[in-house]
DNA sequence: TGCCAGGCCGGGT
DNA sequence: ACCCGGCATGGC
């Protein structure tokens, strides 16, 4: 079986375990856009109970992110923790947006995946990561996400190497799929399902898992 | 109760 | 070019 199919069938493997995930969990691009920036390294629970904050005080709104103290921001964003550097990091982000496209989201996200992303990584604060979620769940285009989930069951699938980085990644499943919005957002939600319920650090062994969709590599390290 | 969570930056070698 | 400390809350 090629890679290609390999790939689908490791896909269509979750999607029967799991079903359809309905990612993102936000309801608009802004609301998307700023659960990237606050799950950087943090559970997703603790980023609802942020964005509830600033929900409740009206505060998804461009302009008003611009313009509210950071000292204020950081209080609201607190329990998605790291909420001095979250504060800057979306302040950079909103402020880039409100500054090069008068803070409509619709101009901004209508350009080019490539010089979309750049854009994105011009910002302090916004990565690889960041960067793809956005463009893949609020702007809707085509780039393949990778964070830790994707990176641990791809290498016990030996999809790819331990040594291999984020770009590495991102080209091989982007090379062997077809680059279809609705599979990027859903194979990606589905590698976070699955590593949530398989591929804990304490989990050693993922022959243990009750899906049959890993292979065990004795080289792997167990933290892994 | 300690360990972990859907990263990223900046300073040091 | 890598390597690593720092960032911080809430849930299990």
């Amino acid at each position: 079986m090629n890679t290609a199919k390999k790939l689908m069938a490791h896909y269509e493997t979750m999607l029967k375990s799991f079903s359809h995930q309905h990612w993102w969990p936000g309801d608009t691009p802004l609301e998307i856009m700023i659960g990237a920036v606050l799950t950087q390294n943090t559970n997703w629970k603790n980023v609802e109970l942020a964005i509830n904050n600033l929900k409740r005080e009206n505060l998804l709104d461009i302009e008003k992110l611009v313009k509210i103290p950071p000292t204020d921001l950081a209080q609201l964003i607190k329990p998605a923790g790291y909420f001095t550097v979250k504060t800057k990091r979306l302040q950079n982000l909103i402020r880039f947006v409100w500054q090069n496209y008068k803070g409509d989201l619709g101009r901004f996200f209508d350009q080019s995946i490539g010089s979309l992303r750049e854009e994105l990584l011009s910002v302090s604060g916004v990565g690889p990561e960041t960067a793809d979620d956005i463009i893949l769940y609020a702007a809707q285009k085509p780039t393949f996400v990778v964070d830790a989930y994707t990176y641990r069951i791809a290498l016990r699938h030996h999809f790819i190497a331990q040594e291999d980085d984020y770009q590495t990644i991102k080209d091989f499943f982007e090379s062997n799929l077809p680059a279809d919005v609705h599979l990027y957002n859903e194979y990606h939600a589905l590698l976070v399902a699955a590593g949530k319920n398989f591929c804990k650090r304490k989990i050693p062994l993922c022959d243990q898992c009750p899906l049959n969709i890993y292979d065990h590599n004795p080289n792997l390290p167990e933290e892994f």
